[in-house]
DNA sequence: ATCTGATTTGAACGAATGTTCAATCAAGTT
DNA sequence: AACTTGATTGAACATTCGTTCAAATCAGAT
């Protein structure tokens, strides 16, 4: 038991120290990347970022290569598994699904911009597999999109002919919000939301009512 | 005269080899940074691509990041001469000339694909002064489109509620196009410029006759 | 044939890159 | 106190990078 107990106790320490290194590392090669790309972050910017040898952080990953995959990997699945859950909890009606996905979509780029942007950006600088890999959520994640717009289409609720177009410039609008959006600037992430839902419904060919509360929403000093 | 008429001729030889040599430099710098990104093209591979010495590549340029830079400012100062002119060619209707940017945009976006590509990728490459200047020049694009827009709210054409977001939105659209048009693709490229106006109509909340031809269109092979 | 000036090249420079590795440290176990 | 084991380091590796430069080449003019 105490035996046991002091076993896990030290493994939890290790774990939870080894994992702060990790986590150090990871945070300050996202910040590098976010803000001058990959090809242009060394990995000695990365240790000092983080605090630590350079020959630590390969402790922690095998290459710089597997750095930008575990943070591209990460953000995406994310957004998937976020994408999932809040489409299902919006109900049947098309108009909600559709804005709850944009809504999540745009409230995770503002939230993880770095993530995000980095997801977006870096596709280039994977290798052919591990590109594969993150082009399949991306996929995976216009599939979302385009099955519950498919769903309004059959229902009628949706009116556009360019369903392909559409959905591609409404996954497209959202993931750039990660490329501009500033926190504190003139329109605070819900702001952003409830616009994007009215243009990609816009886009659909949608003249329904508004799925959008259109309070006024003042925010941001 | 004689000598005056060769002397022009040995001029002209000149410049038209050191141009066919200087645009062999950069049409192989393109390439490269196109299919690799700028900071994963080395000049060697460029000079490799143009068939010379890389030393004498530095013979046309001073450097790499000069040549992004000149390839950059030259697709989008294009750019905006070609909308300028659709625009005023499209006669004073804002439908009308917002389907003239749009559909111009996304043409440049699949005519001259890889450049498009770089302008909008590799900004972060350059440094602050030129990244400036070209941020300049696309914040000149965007307000093209806002211009028009706005016009269109005046006219009551327009209803959108959220002008600023829509035009982001369809600026970014459009270009993103460069990101995934194939030549000999599903759609031809008239095919998605005309998508593309309907889909920026309906982001705009313009409900009057559409503008576009959408006589069938089964272009592509 | 010589000269001139633009064009083209090979070889080299120093700096920075991603990665490796043997060695040290710290702490917990026996 | 000796031992194990994960955490951490400094120094070095070979390679590649952007850039430079003196020298060679070439075509046209004199």
């Amino acid at each position: 038991m105490t035996v046991q107990a002091t076993r896990t106790a030290r493994r939890r320490d290790q774990s939870t120290s080894a994992a702060a290194g990790r986590e150090a590392v990871l945070k300050a090669a996202l910040e590098a990347f976010f803000a001058h790309g990959f090809h242009d972050t060394s990995m000695r910017k990365i240790a000092d970022g983080a605090g630590t040898a350079i020959s630590h952080a390969y402790y922690y990953f095998p290459s710089k290569l597997e750095i930008l995959r575990t943070l591209m990997i990460g953000v995406t699945t994310d957004l998937i598994h976020i994408l999932e859950a809040a489409r299902d909890a919006a109900g049947p009606d098309p108009v909600q699904r559709l804005a709850a996905l944009v809504r999540n979509h745009v409230r995770l780029h503002t939230e993880r911009q770095a993530e995000s942007f980095v997801a977006n950006t870096e596709l280039r600088s994977l290798s052919a597999t591990e590109r594969q890999e993150v082009v399949d959520l991306r996929d995976h994640i216009a599939t979302l999109f385009k099955d519950v717009v498919d769903d309004g289409l059959r229902q009628g609720c949706f009116t556009t002919t360019h369903r392909d177009e559409a959905v591609l410039a409404i996954v497209t609008m959202c993931t750039a919000v990660a490329g501009w959006y500033r926190s504190g600037g003139a329109k605070a992430p819900e702001a952003i939301a409830d616009a994007y839902v009215t243009l990609a419904l816009g886009m659909l060919g949608y003249h329904g009512p508004s799925p959008v509360t259109d309070q006024a929403t003042p925010q941001a000093r």
